[in-house]
DNA sequence: TTGAAAGCGTTACCAG
DNA sequence: CTGGTAACGCTTTCAA
């Protein structure tokens, strides 16, 4: 026998162990495969009407929960959907597409699970999911899988190890998400107005370094050839950072700015009007994602419009993958990315 | 229910099963007890240099993973927090909140769980949690948790349930966190500067309702007695709606208007401003969140600032309550807010 | 120092 | 139509 709690210290509200369907079945007077076959409506047996009602009865009466660890254990599969999340979110546009996503898992009735990826590397970090025997695996890249890591996941009983990102990790079912194309469509759309000394600036906090380097180098892909420079320009998300790079903005000879996304554009633009430069005149200025914030000021401010497509979509790939593990990868881009002129530009 | 039997289709790439801890014993020609020991590094038990080396190659080549539920049915314990989530988000400062507590949690070796409260009420949906059998539920208000949920979860081994809101809920270990008071501070901020006739922006969108009541209550609480009018203004988070709000703006008579958030705030200051309006002339606007949007409109917004108390700390407070659920509940309020002066009210 | 065996809570199978 | 029994993978007590 395991160690009864022999009645804890007097005084204490409720003591009761958690009640089992074996409380169950002897409160209703069945044996324990009635109770499962009762409360979980299996269709293949039938029970009489006295007896079920007996079963309800004294499941609300103990206040009766399975074990969903225990159930999964038997079933020998979770309805588990992993999510590696990094430490800080990379931006608002991610933050609400995660949302969605989950909202969307939870719908088809998978349980969620974030897990904070902790400075492990690629495998530590698969052993460890591989512990909760996630069904499904969906990561964006917060840690960096490696095909040892898929392996891992796969063999630990996952249908679906989905991937997000500029390139196919081996053994997983990867969609392609180049944030490059963001940087692209910027570049492009600044070339195309004739800048030719363009800042880009990068978060100096980390966390979106994933996303920042890919932005980069895809405006350096677009402006290639066309003799216009490319100059990366550190920026922290403070005012003050945006003041002093305002401040010595007239020395860099730039005659065009990207910024990672539109929180940092629009923190540079305010800086460098406030230093009585002018937009788009001095210096044209572009951010991303197409957020409120850059709608609102005046100038306006040209941006990429980034659209994830719906979290509910991936939620339902992510749900046939797991019905039919061996179904073709789809290649279309996750993510659509275009150039949208407004004032600033 | 499912009946697919785990025998997958031939052809197959890999249908090995996942390794067990059997295997693992029976590859190093030990027992499974042997195994849980050299792998859980048990202190109880020595096992010799030789034989944990064994076992570890052995474990290494199979690529075996211990499995959690098992692990847990066994220990009849989990390490789940669970966090019941909203649909929507209720604004940035709320997202910032939760992430950083899910970052301290996975630290203090929590697995997180956020669980969509799929429209279920508080009951359901507190049976529903209890199946995963959390050792800590954190609600945020996103589900109305009732005593009788609070037993139920209690009762499934939940070691701390804790909530945060404006009132305790019996049993529970309750956080005081009152949205009433951001709006009281608004309300005093601008019955102070002598406006008394003032406008209520809330969201049109589902979702922050369980924060927008309070806040306007909270001003109305503050206006009481001021002879100031409050006037509640439904808007979407939309710069069409706000233009329509703005056109509409003479006939409405008021003097100030404080908004749900910062974002709806500078959307209606916008929309002011382009309709020819003076701000704060004809009319005060205040916000809330203390956002960096606010910080770059001119003139400067001004807003409630609020500090929830850092996730760090409430993740400290869940692992304390965890290991000692008789603790007595601490009640200082886990949000601070003020307001903040600047150039538009 | 190691091994055998008893469960944890659940469900599937197969007798009654 | 119902109920006993075994098994899922793991930890831990007890015995060798």
């Amino acid at each position: 026998m395991t160690q009864t709690p022999p009645r804890p210290a007097a005084g204490s509200p409720a003591p009761r162990p958690v009640p089992t369907s074996t409380d169950v079945a002897r409160l209703a007077g069945v044996s324990r495969a009635t109770v499962s076959y009762v409360l979980n409506n299996t269709s293949a047996v039938r029970i009489s009407e006295p007896t079920r009602r007996r079963v309800r009865e004294a499941a609300e009466e103990l206040g009766y929960v399975p074990h969903a660890a225990a159930r999964s254990l038997r079933a020998g599969r979770t309805r588990i959907v992993l999510l590696p999340t990094a430490h800080v979110p990379v931006g608002p546009l991610y933050g609400h597409f995660l949302n969605e996503l989950q909202w969307a898992l939870r719908r088809l009735d998978y349980t969620v699970v974030q897990y904070a990826s902790m400075g492990l590397d690629g495998d530590e970090a698969a052993r460890a999911w591989a512990e909760l025997r996630p069904v499904a695996v969906v990561s964006f890249g917060a840690v960096e899988l490696t095909p040892q890591g898929v392996d891992v996941l796969k063999r630990s009983g996952a249908q679906a190890v989905i991937t997000l990102g500029p390139q196919p990790v081996e053994g997983a079912h990867s969609l392609p998400v180049d944030q490059r194309r963001v940087g692209r469509c910027a570049g492009v759309h600044l070339v195309e107005r004739g800048y030719r000394r363009i800042g880009v600036v990068l978060p100096e906090e980390p966390g979106p370094e994933l996303f920042s380097g890919p932005r980069l180098e895809g405006v350096r892909h677009a402006v290639a050839g066309t003799g216009a420079d490319v100059v990366p320009l550190p920026l922290a998300r403070t005012e003050e950072a945006a003041g002093a790079l305002a401040a010595r903005w007239p020395g860099l000879g730039l005659d065009a700015v990207f910024a990672y996304d539109d929180e940092y554009a629009v923190l540079l633009l305010r800086a460098l009007l406030d230093a009585g430069a002018s937009v788009p005149g001095d210096t044209a200025v572009m951010g991303a994602g197409d957020l409120l914030l850059g709608r609102l000021m005046r100038p306006r401010l040209s941006t990429v419009r980034i659209d994830m497509e719906a979290g509910q979509h991936l939620a339902e790939l992510v749900d046939r993958v797991v019905a039919d593990p061996d179904r073709t990868p789809e290649n279309r881009d996750l993510m659509a990315a275009r150039a949208i002129h407004r004032e600033s530009t």
